[in-house]
DNA sequence: TGATCTCCATAGGCAGCACCTATCAGTGAG
DNA sequence: CTCACTGATAGGTGCTGCCTATGGAGATCA
């Protein structure tokens, strides 16, 4: 049984008539007369009665015709859906992302993404880098955004570096400036009040070994919040924050931001996915909007 | 898209493994592999992440799947049906019949058919010779059992003489014999008190004529019912009536049953069909029964 | 680290078949 | 009777699905 054969039996179904039941499908008429022959011979029985001029359906045409509509339709189903996924009118992107990415880097670019694709949904999994890895590794995400350099030993994961993004010291607008001439030092954070982030983020990892670096074990005020909350107490005036820059940047104006001098903190935002299986097209399409449209690198 | 393809699909979804689909599918890997990539260029997307050990459905792959698995049992389906209407395991036979075959020669005859053919279904159309030549040229029924000579004009169809039947006197058990020595010439009707079919029964014609033939009109007690109204007119004594010695034969004891003398009466009863189409497989059957069991034809 | 294994992809050859054009055969109308 | 129409048949051709043989890239293990 060929698609073919099922759409030239349902043409001639509908005209009655194998000629022009043949020019329908664009085949001469001899090449659908066989066709039709090799269907009921594999069937075992007619489908027509060929009488001159009336062809009907025999009973066994009548018991194949819906079925042989449903599955051409199927077919047509099919080609649908895939040519679908393909153009990116429907899909899913199950994108991971560490928080303060959530906040800072991904607002803008899953909107401009969303108003190119509106099909595609959008799935985000907040969570710290050790656990995006591990559902990249086992299929629950297509792509994450982490922080470099990756926690755990990477099970096949493919890494494009996006950008480095430096670290600032946040304080209240209402205190006064922490360091000297609107620069500070990691040093000049000993004894600093500290409101430092909870266990798992990366942010904290980072800060507390530039310190260790310098000698000293900071002190923390407050300890154990999300970005947001950590943003509130040091705006409260709790003490000050290392923060990335962009989420410095849209901190707001009851915020002040002083860099850190010398080389600085910085921290390497990376996008991650499996080595061993392409993402999907919305995934390597949203992948290339990231990539095109990466902030400032560097 | 071939049926093939979608069936290698398939069975690669659900081995995830190329080489061992193949086994299952009873083809070399190669041509397996080749399917499927001819199946992507079509459709225009992967349908698989080919990882080493760790074959994958891509989202267009997950979404051809169901569509693939509803096509191919759509298609199995669709040859168990026909299967089943050539095995008559399914099946349906529109037989039409004058009421007097309907009551003689039918029941015997369905209910071994129907022994045999469980599963077809046994649409039996009662009626007049006319009305039935007409439903047969409409295709509204497969075959029908009629007396000839057929009413009408007959449109393009196929009468193959099935048995030539007496027709016989019936009379009252309780009455005093009609006739002569047991048997009765049609002159001897003249006069004497008969039980008449309704207008439309073959029976009704072929009597009147043959009275005719004798010169003289038949005196009618009751007219107008049905076989069975009619032999219970004649076992109340209302009078006698000509019927299919068919029918007379199992009218009972309470009926006496006389022959017509010298050529008697006779009728044709044959079955048709349309020339121009050959019968469901179920109403060749049945027809084929029909000539095999004929009851002593002549 | 190198040998081996596994597994999918590629290459080349063959055969089957779907398609074509040309033609035949049966039917109905003028 | 002739012609037009319609489906079946015949013969030839090119595509393609199948095969076997082989390549090449991970795993696995000594």
């Amino acid at each position: 049984m060929h698609f073919q054969q099922l759409t030239y039996f349902v043409a001639v179904a509908e005209t009655r008539h194998f000629t022009r039941a043949a020019e329908a499908v664009h085949v001469s008429q001899p090449s659908l007369s066989q066709q039709i022959r090799a269907l009921e011979a594999e069937l075992g029985a007619d489908l027509f009665s060929r009488a001159r001029g009336n062809i009907t359906l025999t009973d066994a045409g009548e018991a194949l015709l819906p079925l042989a509509r449903r599955i051409l339709a199927d077919a047509e189903t099919a080609r649908h859906e895939v040519q679908e996924l393909v153009s990116l009118r429907r899909g899913r992107v199950r994108l991971g992302a560490t928080p303060s990415l959530c906040t800072g880097l991904l607002p803008d670019l899953l909107r401009a993404f969303h108003d190119r694709h509106p099909g595609v949904r959008l799935l985000l999994e907040e969570g710290g880098s050790h656990d995006l890895v591990r559902q990249l590794a086992r299929g629950a995400l297509d792509l994450a955004l982490v922080v470099l350099p990756l926690p755990a030993a990477s099970p096949a994961l493919t890494t494009v570096e996006l950008l480095r993004e430096d670290l600032v010291v946040v304080s209240a607008a209402t205190e006064p400036p922490p360091g000297r001439d609107g620069s500070i030092r990691i040093a000049d954070l000993e004894g600093a009040p500290l409101v430092m982030f909870r266990h798992g983020y990366n942010l904290r990892e980072l800060t507390l070994a530039a310190c260790r670096a310098e000698g000293f074990e900071p002190t923390f005020t407050v300890e154990g919040g999300e970005m947001d909350a950590v943003l509130g107490f040091v705006r409260a005036g709790l003490g000050v924050a290392v923060v990335p820059s962009m989420v410095a940047a849209r901190a707001g104006h009851d915020l002040r931001r002083t860099a850190l001098a010398g080389s600085g903190l910085r921290r390497t935002i990376a996008l991650a996915h499996r080595s061993d299986v392409d993402p999907p097209r919305a995934a390597r399409e949203l992948q290339r909007m990231l990539l095109e449209h990466r902030p400032v690198p560097g």
